[in-house]
DNA sequence: ACCGTCACG
DNA sequence: ACGTACGTGACGGTC
């Protein structure tokens, strides 16, 4: 066996670095205890593992750059003149990379004069005089001038855990030029990163161009007699000097005078206790753990007195009516309609008592502390609780505490639904993850032993009971105390009901229309298959992207990472093209239909009652909206007929009952009206007009409604959207098809007509930079932490996340405030009527036939007065025999 | 696990 | 100059 070729990694640190920084940059404050900026430390650590793993190099080197002047700037005083200075919060942690490395066992170096690259250069070329394998990891495209057969370019990417290897044959792919062409056209394009200006009005594109006629820099001066007379010509031939000054920049020294040798670089072994005590110095966790296990670190948590109940236990449980009680139902699965048990533990004041047999529950005391009242329980997700035990008979009541709810409620950027990750957010670690607990995917497995599992339990209890107090007080001082108690709370038990409920599902109409769909899909495939000439998966993109932009030499309208886009507005572009656009389009919207909400929705229902039992996910959106899973209802098609058509399959669950949906009209515009304070549109509601035509005629300049064509509506509907999401020039341009200056003109004079909710728009963001978080009309909360970062798509972002949340977030406060007060009604009148579903702004009910007159005068009632505004809401009802039918 | 696509408000 | 509308979930394909 030949002896495998050693392999040398040279690490541009600046550069990785830089990277490092900026990748981490925005993820709130990254800083350890001490206030020391610790996310390029962070990131550099993560891709230096990556690299370490994935080339095994014997020999590591990281160079660094050794100050701001080299033997380039005395060359050209401007070189990398103009860049914005090293951030303070990357210089920091210059020092701690360098440390890091040293514990690694990792040689850095530097060299007075010279550039990181030449150092790299340099020992790249003694290396490859060894026969080493070099790999060499930068952010810099610069460097890929140094490929070559036994040099490969790792460029770091933007993910971090990603890497892009150049060898010459993908940098010729890349560029369409050979590597050491790079420095030509650097010096024909220059670079303004490193600010050298090229010659005059030579970009990349031409630089290429030429290079490949002609080689080099000095290959296209030695033929430029020969060229046409060109502005070109003229510019190549004043900036020469420069041309051959800026190659000479771009150009990596393969011979600086470097004061070490590759014996320099060999790896030596890591100092574990080197490595520890640092990542301690920066609270690098995770990084601890990965370390060699120290015995004396691996400290097990407390362990915990837990009582495994028998029912002949139970009459002496020492519970009294003011103790704190804290209580937690184990399910194994997500979807705890039909999740197993796997036991259940109470923490009473200072006891544990679990079990594996959830029927105990059902036993007294256990009950009683259940369900009454004057029991107070503390619990993690109130909702999942309380729909596990009622499939026991249990109805559950008298929670005071729900740790995700209120954590969801403090702050809904980073809401985990695991005890261990929620706690550890709250900076409570004496318990693990289910995923540390029970493994994940497919290791996930519940422990047989009582010791075991009941440990793990009664470490969940306790760091609900140990977070209550905390997370009670920051409720208070953000005055979110009714938030929770009068909406989200109450709404829990609300949404539980209403998941237990269901909707019952007409599976005979579903299969009906799978056969029906089923045929068609074959008929579309068999005729787009014989206009493509060839068998192919219609389902995949890459496949039809193929066929389409490459086979069928459609023009390309739009691309996206991977390839060709073939979305819907690409396709209508190619629409007359070819007959197999349309059969695509027509493919598409069926085989969505068939494969989401025919067969999707067929797997979901109970068989049991013939009903889907969606869960609402409560704590979950960043605007206080609900959202839906297994199976999701609140995207069941409703705007093209053929979709409409599955609503038929929801039906009522009793003979003689209807479907009824009550929606708010406009709630969001009425929402800013409210929050804006704008009169003009205030005055639009009160005098409840067509808010679309009003927008029109205010915008156009229309003194009639009349005059308000439905295209001059479309287009003020759009203006209206635009400016609840935030609005955007380019936005509302796109949306509906006019140039960015006339959408601007559009919403400049929207801006004139409603100047409340100008000032509203540009106060909210103000706000937002100023306090950090917006919030709605019944103070919840969105944090903002991009609102004052220097990157300008993700600080627009989070301006419009500013001006759009306040508004989404209200309107979700106001419905949610309806459907508890519905709840409450509903059976203080004895009322049969049950509400089943939410979609955002619309209420589904069944109601009994009888009950339909004085039900559809409730509900109005109900969710007009839900909230107090400064503009009346309105509600739309409509009944049938079906979902499809309440139109 | 991620992407592209598409369903809803 | 930058490159975007706001908020979601499910599917099939692909790595």
């Amino acid at each position: 066996m030949t002896k495998k070729e050693k392999t040398l990694l040279l690490v541009d640190g600046n550069s990785v670095a830089f990277r490092a920084f900026f990748a981490l940059q925005n993820v709130g404050s990254f800083t350890n205890r001490s206030g020391l900026h610790t996310n390029a430390i962070y990131v550099f650590k993560k891709i230096l593992d990556n690299i370490l793993k994935k080339y095994a190099p014997e020999n590591v080197l990281v160079a660094f750059d050794a100050g701001k002047t080299t033997f380039r700037t005395e060359k050209f005083s401007d070189y990398k003149g103009g860049r914005a200075r090293t951030p303070g919060e990357l210089s920091e942690q210059f020092p701690y990379i360098r440390k890091m490395l040293e514990a690694y066992g990792i040689k850095s170096y530097e060299l007075e004069n010279y550039e990181a690259d030449d150092i790299i250069g340099t020992l790249a070329q003694t290396g490859e005089s060894k026969n080493y394998r070099v790999i060499i990891v930068t952010g810099d495209r610069d460097l890929t001038q140094l490929t070559t057969a036994q040099t490969t370019v790792a460029i770091t990417q933007k993910g971090f855990s990603e890497i892009e290897e150049y060898t010459p044959a993908h940098v010729e792919e890349k560029y369409g030029l050979k590597p050491d062409q790079i420095i030509d056209m650097k010096g024909l394009a220059g670079d303004s990163s490193d600010n050298y200006p090229g010659v005059t009005k030579i970009g990349e594109k031409t630089a290429i161009k030429l290079l490949k006629q002609y080689q080099t820099i000095e290959g296209i001066y030695e033929n430029i007699d020969e060229m046409k007379k060109s502005k070109m010509k003229e510019h190549l031939i004043e900036d020469r000097k420069t041309a051959l000054l800026c190659k000479d920049l771009a150009t990596i020294k393969k011979n600086a005078p470097l004061t070490l040798g590759l014996a320099d670089t060999i790896r030596k072994e890591a100092d574990q206790d080197g490595l520890r005590s640092l990542f301690e110095e920066l609270d690098f966790k995770s990084f601890l753990d990965e370390l060699s296990p120290n015995a004396s670190q691996q400290v097990d948590f407390e362990k915990l007195p837990v009582t495994i109940l028998t029912a002949d236990q139970l009459d002496k449980l020492p519970v009294k009516k003011n103790s704190e009680i804290t209580f937690y139902l184990e399910m194994d699965g997500k979807n705890y309609h039909n999740a197993p048990f796997v036991g259940f533990i109470f923490k009473i004041d200072d006891h544990y008592f679990g079990a594996r047999d959830v029927a105990l529950l059902k036993e007294q005391p256990l009950q009683k502390i259940l369900t009454d009242q004057e029991y107070q329980l503390d619990v993690f997700d109130f909702k999942r609780t309380y729909v596990g035990l009622n499939r026991l008979g249990i109805q559950m009541a008298g929670v005071r505490f729900d740790l995700l709810l209120v954590s969801y409620l403090l702050n809904n950027t980073e809401n985990s639904d695991d005890v261990g990750e929620l706690a550890g957010e709250h900076h409570y670690d004496q318990v693990k993850t289910d995923a540390e607990f029970y493994g994940k995917g497919a290791k996930r497995q519940i422990p047989e032993d009582d010791g075991q599992l009941f440990d793990h339990l009664s470490h969940k209890v306790l760091a609900i009971h140990a977070l209550k107090e905390q997370l009670f007080d920051e409720l208070k001082e953000n005055q979110q105390l009714d938030l929770y108690q009068d909406l989200e709370l109450p709404l829990a038990l609300v949404l539980a009901k209403m998941e237990i409920v269901g909707i019952t599902v007409d599976t005979q109409r579903l299969e009906a229309m799978r056969s029906e769909f089923k045929e068609r899909l074959a008929e579309l495939e068999q005729e787009i298959v014989n206009e493509a000439g060839e068998e192919f998966n219609l389902n995949s993109p890459k496949q039809l992207g193929h066929i389409l932009f490459e086979k069928l030499q459609l023009p390309v309208i739009k691309k996206t990472k991977t390839g060709y886009s073939t979305a819907v507005g690409v396709l209508e572009q190619l629409r007359g093209m070819s007959p197999i656009v349309d059969n695509i389009l027509n493919y598409r919207q069926l085989a969505k239909l068939q494969s989401t909400y025919i067969e999707g929705l067929l797997k979901v229902v109970f068989k049991e009652d013939h009903k889907a039992h969606t869960r609402y996910t409560q704590t979950l959106t960043a605007t206080g909206r609900l959202s839906s899973v297994d199976p999701n209802l609140q995207n069941i098609p409703i705007r093209l007929e053929e979709g409409r058509k599955i609503r038929q399959a929801f039906t009522a669950s009793h003979p003689g009952w209807e479907i009824f949906s009550a929606d708010y009209s406009q709630i969001e515009l009425r929402v800013l009206a409210h929050i804006a304070q704008d009169e003009h549109m205030q005055e639009a509601f009160k005098a409840d007009r067509d808010i679309h035509a009003n927008t029109a005629m205010e915008i156009f300049g229309l003194a009639d409604e009349k005059d308000v064509t439905p295209n001059l509506r479309r287009q003020a509907k759009a203006v209206n959207f635009g400016i609840v999401y935030g609005i955007s020039d380019y936005g509302l341009s796109q949306n509906i098809g006019i140039t960015r200056k006339q959408a601007k003109q559009f919403i400049d004079t929207y801006f004139e007509k409603f100047p409340g909710v100008k000032q509203y728009m540009e106060q909210i963001v103000k706000k937002a930079q100023e306090q950090g978080y917006v919030e709605t009309v019944f103070k919840r909360r969105r944090y903002l932490p991009d609102i004052n970062n220097k990157n300008f798509n993700l600080r627009s972002f989070a301006e419009r996340t500013a001006m759009n949340s306040p508004i989404q977030g209200s309107a979700a406060d106001i419905i949610k405030a309806a459907m508890i007060k519905m709840d409450h009604e509903l059976r203080a009148k004895k009322m049969q009527a049950r509400m089943l579903l939410q979609v955002h702004d619309e209420l589904i009910f069944e109601v009994p036939h009888e009950e339909l007159a004085d039900f559809e005068k409730l509900v109005s009632s109900v969710m007009d007065s839900a909230v107090d505004l400064s503009v009346p809401l309105k509600v739309e009802c409509a009944h049938g025999k079906t979902w499809f039918d309440a139109k």
